[in-house]
RNA sequence: AGGAAGAGGGGAU
């Protein structure tokens, strides 16, 4: 808005601005996620009688994409293009970049071969783009081939291509092959920054491995990176599941010694970290002290506020935080219900929980497993296998198939009653459906 | 003056 004051001043002093200060300011107001803005200043443009060059079009088009509005995104391109606003390798890029953060990989590669028709050689970007999609799609037999195509047509991948090939290998579980190609990458000269130190640090928290994690973490600070607030969180997060809050309030407290401040998703991690360890009263200490510091509290936020009362049997508070979740324009999702429902079933109120759960189902809420788990497992425990087994039939007719969870919950009561024959089919159909028992 | 990558929430024990 002050940029915009600006030019509002060369306006007014009889100065024109010209073509690059209107793509700066278009750019500005689209990296803002306010595209209704540069679409006035672009209009404005026309109105001034300056003709929009590539630049300014594709900052625009850039906005459209973030803004998950592809269709118009790409109709406009294509008028642009055609009208003589000229056009480049980056518009494309920019376009694909967009069809593929929204797993839209038909549109992309449709760009792709308009592109190619165009005479335009695909880049790094390009390649980058499509091989980021094919990961977020765990489609990563994809993403290697395109890799391999990218190298054959003589295009040198960067670290952010490596960075998301190991990302990619990590989220599928396979941390060897994300090491192999780690290494790969550096015997070809190529270092590793901190997204690629980040994502494996995660990953070896995810599997519990944090020695794994603390010898990375050496290996990146020897390199003189200096960790920052997304790795900070990572390493509380990995400690707050491991159940040791004191390490997490170690790193909290390191941290902000170092002067990085922590963030929405910090905090989230921190609370849940509190809650695990019993301490509520404080987690919810913390809410305050950050609505206090300013940060608005988002959907992840406000499901792990009613997720961590019901962990802690406060079903009271937890209904509060649902009515502050839709005052802030939230509505409770699958999640939350689920959090809600466990909550009564664990504290005894299983007429609640069932009411809210038909209540849900009349509403054609779409029920989810967790759901189903918690009703299950609280049937268990009050050993009405009977009731329990029958709504585990429901589950399954209304095409929700049982998974770990369901299964663990069900063996375990079965043998605790000594119904040993059950127990072991259900095992064996376990394995047999490929679930690994624990 | 324009393009690509990393972190937080639910169910059994």
């Amino acid at each position: 808005n002050k940029a915009l004051t600006v030019l509002d001043e060369m306006k007014k002093c009889g100065l024109s601005p010209d073509v690059h200060s209107y793509s700066i300011l278009v750019d500005g107001f689209c990296k803002e996620g306010n595209v209704s803005e540069a679409w006035n200043l672009f209009e404005e443009m026309h109105r001034r009688e300056l003709m929009p060059n590539v630049i300014t079009y594709t900052s625009l088009l850039r906005g459209f994409c973030s803004g998950g509005e592809m269709e118009i995104a790409i109709k406009l391109f294509r008028e642009f293009r055609d009208k003589g606003y000229g056009r480049d390798l980056m518009a494309y890029s920019i376009l694909i970049d967009g069809c593929c953060q929204h797993g839209d990989l038909d549109g992309a590669r449709e760009l792709w071969h308009e592109m190619i028709q165009d005479k335009f050689t695909p880049d790094v970007f390009c390649h980058t783009s499509l091989i980021y999609s094919y990961c977020q799609n765990q489609k990563l037999q994809e993403a290697t081939d395109q890799f391999e195509i990218m190298l054959n047509d003589g295009v040198v991948p960067n670290v952010v291509t490596c960075t998301i090939i190991i990302d990619g290998f990590c989220k599928e579980g396979h941390i060897i092959e994300a090491f192999r190609f780690l290494n790969e990458m550096e015997e070809q000269g190529m270092n590793p920054n901190m997204f690629t130190y980040t994502t494996i640090i995660d990953a070896l928290c995810k599997i519990g491995s944090s020695c794994g994690a603390w010898e990375i973490f050496g290996a990146m600070i020897k390199r003189a990176l200096v960790p920052d607030v997304v790795l900070y969180t990572i390493l509380i997060n990995g400690l707050v599941k491991t159940l040791d809050l004191e390490k997490a309030l170690m790193m909290y407290e390191m941290m902000s010694q170092r002067g990085i401040d922590p963030n929405i998703f910090t905090y989230t991690s921190l609370i849940n970290g509190l809650c695990s360890a019993g301490m509520l009263p404080t987690a919810l200490g913390l809410f305050e002290e950050m609505k206090w510091k300013g940060f608005k509290p988002d959907r992840v936020l406000y499901s792990t506020m009613i997720s961590c009362c019901c962990r802690c049997k406060d079903m009271k508070k937890a209904l509060e935080f649902v009515k502050s979740m839709e005052t802030d324009g939230f509505e409770p999702d699958s999640i939350v219900y689920s959090s809600i429902i466990a909550g009564y079933c664990r504290s005894n109120n299983m007429e609640i929980a069932l009411e809210l759960f038909y209540k849900l189902e009349r509403q054609e809420f779409r029920l989810d497993r967790s759901m189903y788990t918690s009703i299950i497992a609280a049937y268990c425990r009050c050993d009405d296998i009977k009731k329990a087994v029958r709504l585990f039939n429901r589950m399954v007719e209304s095409g929700l198939l049982p998974d770990v969870y369901m299964y663990t919950c069900l063996i375990e009561r079965c043998s605790k009653l000594s119904v040993m024959s059950i127990a072991e089919l259900l095992l064996a159909k376990m394995i047999i459906v490929g679930f690994t028992p624990k």
